[in-house]
DNA sequence: CTAAACTTTCAAAAATTATTGAAACTTTAT
DNA sequence: ATAAAGTTTCAATAATTTTTGAAAGTTTAG
């Protein structure tokens, strides 16, 4: 296969995966494109290579730089904006952990306190059953929570050297 | 807060939270619903509880039922069929691994591995970007993969206890 | 066999989400 | 100050996803 059919297809592959995962498909499919163009481009030139409108290019490249994906660049005597990548995947995976764990994983830990103090007939097997499974999912969602705080802090090579091992044993 | 507004604070957490990690949130909500029913339910109830019609319903009971996360049950003497909820959670967490291992990971690998065979100029700097991020995340995609696949043999407590120490060392 | 009880299917409609594109806005150079 | 270059906004439109509901299908009891 040839680079330049590589690169559709990884782009393609990028943004199909994004939207199973609850990320706009336009928005991974940009970085997509970030991640493997070893320059800088700017807003027209993504336009153009993934045929999509200034607005969306606009929306979409901001919300990159808000999850903390692409950077703004500015070359020296230019006007225009170019933007790039983090390029190396433990950090993106890191970024994208922190940023779900806030936006998805808190919110939820945050309803979850508040359902287990619902108050009910310890008699009643309805009312067991639901405070059982609060408690339970909100044990899973706290191990889970301090799972993802420490991957953020740790590095790569320790973090899956660590887990590896562990599963070895 | 009393049991009734619980389930349902309950039910459009679960929804909420489904939607944004690309699960249906009619689906999530099913599988709420069953989660903090003691009793198996009819697709009436579920018609009626979450105000679906019988086609969603159907649909998504079928649904769950192939993500391994609901089962039928019949009840002697009657024709209608029944529906409950697997309870356990680290059940629940390791099917939805499985599942979307199976279905988002596996082909993920599949492409990333066919991208690696990407020919270009060795001395061309866009091919030489191209090809370290396919490889990075590819390294990346079979870590996790091992991971889950461990996690899909490792019992609850073994798996929580082993992450957290290791984590504190 | 046949009627009642129940389940499944799927085309059409509704709801949601993403995208466009032109106008408004901002910045910079002269 | 102003014109050119570039960026942002957002109402309208398009695309996608979900839901409905009625018809078709299936199973069971008598």
């Amino acid at each position: 296969m040839e680079l330049a059919e590589g690169k559709l297809k990884f782009i393609e592959a990028w943004g199909k995966l994004g939207s199973e995962w609850g990320i706009n498909r336009t928005m991974a499919q940009v970085h997509a494109l970030l991640l493997i163009s070893a320059e800088a481009l700017t807003t027209e030139e993504i336009m153009e290579q993934l045929s999509i409108s200034r607005g969306n290019a606009n929306m979409t490249l901001r919300d990159l730089i808000g999850w903390g994906l692409i950077e703004k660049q500015h070359k020296a005597g230019e006007r225009k904006e170019y933007f790039f990548a983090d390029k190396d995947v433990w950090n993106i995976a890191r970024q994208v952990a922190k940023e779900r764990k806030k936006r998805e994983l808190e919110p939820v830990l945050k309803i979850l306190g508040e359902l287990s103090y619902v108050t009910g007939d310890e008699k009643d097997i309805e009312f067991k059953t639901f405070q059982k499974s609060v408690a339970d999912i909100n044990k899973l969602a706290k191990n889970a929570d301090k799972t993802i705080e420490t991957m953020l802090k740790a590095e790569e090579s320790w973090f899956w050297g660590s887990i590896l091992k562990v599963f070895k044993a």
